[in-house]
DNA sequence: CATTAACCGAGACGGTACGTCTAGTCTTTTA
DNA sequence: TAAAAGACTAGACGTACCGTCTCGGTTAATG
C-alpha cells in the first residue's frame, strides 16, 4: 500500500519546485533563517503552502535542496567545478590552492546564510544534518581522501596514514573557524594549516 | 541614560534562576531545543514567563546560561576539572589523555543536546556564537595553546610554530566529527588525530 | 485602498460561528462576562483563537452578535415572538400585557447575564452601545410608538403626544429597575405603571 | 476573630487616599475605564500598589469612593447643592427646574466617563451595584419622593399614588436616555417628561 | 526618648489573558 | 484535476496587569 495520496512526482510543476527553491534561498538571504517562514516562501514563489508542504517534509529540506542546486549550478560565466583536487605532483601547492578557493567560497556572500542555517539545522536535526553531510560534505572529503591517496602512490605520504582522519587536518580547522567564528579566515592561514599538517603525515 | 526600567537585579531569586536553569537543561534533553518553549521553561520551572523575560533576552540566552553554570560545577562527587592539560613532558601522552576525556565528555548524554543546541544558535546568532565561543571554548582552547607554549620552551615543538593554529590540529577534527556526524568518535581516532598532527609541528 | 488582507466572508466556517456563539453565551452565563475570556470561548468551541479574531473586533461583539442570534430564533416550540404589541383597543390592557412579558423576559436567567453584559459594555462602549440600541432595543421601542400612534388615532391619546417621549414613560422605569436593581419586577409594578402613565397622555 | 491582619485606620495616609483618588478620576476621564488599570493609578498617584489593595477590595471601589468624594465637595465657588428639590408651591415648575439642573450634570464632562464607568460596573457587579444605587442614587431619588408626598400633602397630586413609582416617570427616562443614548437630552425633553406624567398622576 | 509596630513606595514574583504570528491541515475556487 | 488561495485548529510568542509578597525607609504611638 502507497502513502496516504503520495503525490504524483510525474505531475509536479517544475517551475513551482525552482520558485520555491529561489524564495527560500532569497529569504534566508535577507531576514535569516529563522525568520524565513513557509508561508513567506510560498507567498514570495507565488505558490500555496500547500504545493510546498506536499513535496517537502520541513522548511529546513526546502532549503537544503535549494542549496544543492545552486550549488550544482555555479555562477554563471565562471568555469564548471573541477570536481577534483589538482594532482599537479606538489601536493602542498595542490592543497594550498584548494583550501584557497575553499576560503574564497566560504567568504562568498551568496553562500554565508543557507550554509550556516543548513549546518545549524544540521547539528540538531540528525536526518537533515546526515543528508548534508552526504549530498554537501561528503564529495568534498572524498576529493581530498583521493588526492591523499594519489600522494601515497607518489610516495609523499607516508602509507600507513588513513587519507578519511589525514584530511580532516586540512579541513576541520577551516571548517571551525568559519562556522564557530573562533579566528579569521585568510590564504596566510590555511597555508600555514598546510605546512604544519603536511609535516605530520610526510615520511620520516 | 539607563535602561528603559531595567530590574533590580539585588531583588532577584535565586531559587527562580536555578529553577529555570534546571528546566531548561531537562527540557532541551528531552525534547530538543526547537521544541522547548518558554512556556514549558516557565511552568516546569513553576515561575511566571515575565520572570523569564525580565532577565534574559531569549530562550537561547537562557540556555547558554544554565549549560555555563553546568559546566561551572561538574558532577558530584567527581574530581575537580583540571583547567589545566597535564604536563609529564611527554605532549603525545598528555595531548592524548585530554582528548580522551573530551570524547567521553562529548559522548555524556546529559551534555549532547544543550550543548548541541547552543553551537547550532551561535552558528546563526552572531552575538549568542561569540559569547558560547568566548566562554565555554575559548578557555579550553587556551590551555592548548599553553600546553603547546610549554612542550615549545621544552624543544619538542618547533620554535616558529603558532600555537594557536596548531592546536586546532588536535581539535577541530574531534569537534567537526561530532557536531557533523562526519566520523566516530573513539580513542583510537583521537590518538591518531595526535600522532599525525604532532609530527607535522615537531622539530625536523 | 482596502483593509489590510480582510478574509473571505464567502469562505467563513458556519459551524464554527455557530459554535462560538454557543460558547459566549455559555460562558458569559456560567462565569460571567469579565472572566469569560476570548481564549475560553474559542477552547469551548473547539475553534482557533484567530477565527475569533479574525470575524470580530473584541469579545463584545461576539457575544452583542450571539445574543442577537438567541434573540431572533427564540425558545424552540415557543410561538414567534408578537413582533407587535396587540391592539385588542383596549391600550391599558395592552401595553400592562406586553410590560408583563417583558417582565417574563427580563427575569430569565437564560437572558440575565448576556444582556446586562451587553449592556454594561454598551455603557461605555459608544460604538457597541449604539449598535446593540439599533439592533436590540429600538426594534422594541418602535413597536411601543405604533402601538401609541394607533390610540392616537382611536383618540384613547391626545394628538399632541409625542409617542416617542410617552413610551418612555412605560418602558424606561421598568428598564432602570431590572437594570441598576432599584425596585422589585413585578406584574403589580408594571401595571401601576401603566395608569399613572396613561392618566398622563389621556385626553382631557 | 478579626479579619486576616487587619489595617489600622488611624495611621492611614490621607495624602495618599487623596492622591489615589484624583488619580483613579484623572485616568477613567484620559483614557477610560476599562484602560484604566490599578498598577496605573498607583503609579499617578506615586504610591505603591500595595497601598491600593490594602484599603480597597478593587478598582471600581476605589472609583466609587472618589466619585463619592468629588460628588460630596461640587465644584469650588458653585452654590451647594440644594440636597431638597425647591417646593415653590407649583410642583410642575419645581420637577422641570430640579430635571434641568440634572441635564446640565449629566451633560458635564467632569461626570461622564466615572459616572458611566460605576454605572456599568454596577450593571455586572451586583454589590457594587447596590452600593452606587444606596449611595448616589437613592439618596437623589428620596428627594423626589419627599416632594411628591408634600404635593399630595398639597392636593397636587393623588393621594393613592405611590411616589416611589411616581417618582420613576420623571427619573428613568431621562436616567435610559442617558445611559443608553437612546436619545437627546435638553430642557424641552424634560419639560415634557414633567408635563406627560405629571398630568398621569393628578387628581382626576 | 528610644523602641517598635505598621504603613509606606517600590517592585519582583507566580499567574492569566491578551492579541499576533506561524505551523501544518483542510476546503473551496480557478485555470 | 492539480494548484492557488486562504480559512481552519493549534499553540507559542512577548506584553500587560493581576493580586501577593518581600524589602528598606519613614512615621507615629508606646514603654
Amino acid at each position: 500500500m502507497v502513502d496516504k495520496s503520495a503525490p504524483d512526482a510525474a505531475r509536479r510543476s517544475e517551475k513551482s519546485r525552482r520558485a520555491i527553491h529561489a524564495a527560500a534561498l532569497a529569504l534566508v538571504g535577507e531576514v535569516g533563517y529563522p525568520r524565513t517562514t513557509v508561508e513567506a516562501i510560498a507567498a514570495r514563489a507565488g505558490v500555496g503552502k500547500q504545493t510546498i508542504y506536499r513535496w517537502w517534509p520541513s522548511k529546513a529540506d526546502v532549503l537544503l535542496e535549494a542549496f544543492l542546486d545552486l550549488a550544482g549550478q555555479p555562477a554563471p560565466g565562471a568555469a564548471e567545478q573541477p570536481y577534483a583536487i589538482p594532482d599537479t605532483g606538489d601536493l602542498a601547492a595542490d592543497l594550498k590552492a584548494v583550501l584557497r578557493a575553499t576560503v574564497d567560497e566560504l567568504l562568498d556572500p551568496r553562500f554565508e546564510a543557507p550554509s550556516r542555517a543548513l549546518a545549524a539545522e544540521g547539528l540538531i536535526n540528525e536526518q537533515l544534518g546526515r543528508e548534508f553531510v552526504t549530498k554537501l560534505l561528503e564529495p568534498q572529503l572524498r576529493l581530498y581522501a583521493d588526492r591523499l591517496r594519489s600522494a601515497q602512490d607518489a610516495g609523499a605520504v607516508r602509507a600507513d596514514v588513513d587519507p578519511r582522519i589525514a584530511l580532516e587536518l586540512f579541513v576541520s580547522p577551516l571548517a571551525q573557524r568559519w562556522l564557530q567564528r573562533t579566528g579569521p579566515l585568510s590564504y596566510a592561514y590555511t597555508d600555514t594549516l598546510v605546512e604544519y599538517a603536511l609535516h605530520g603525515i610526510a615520511p620520516r
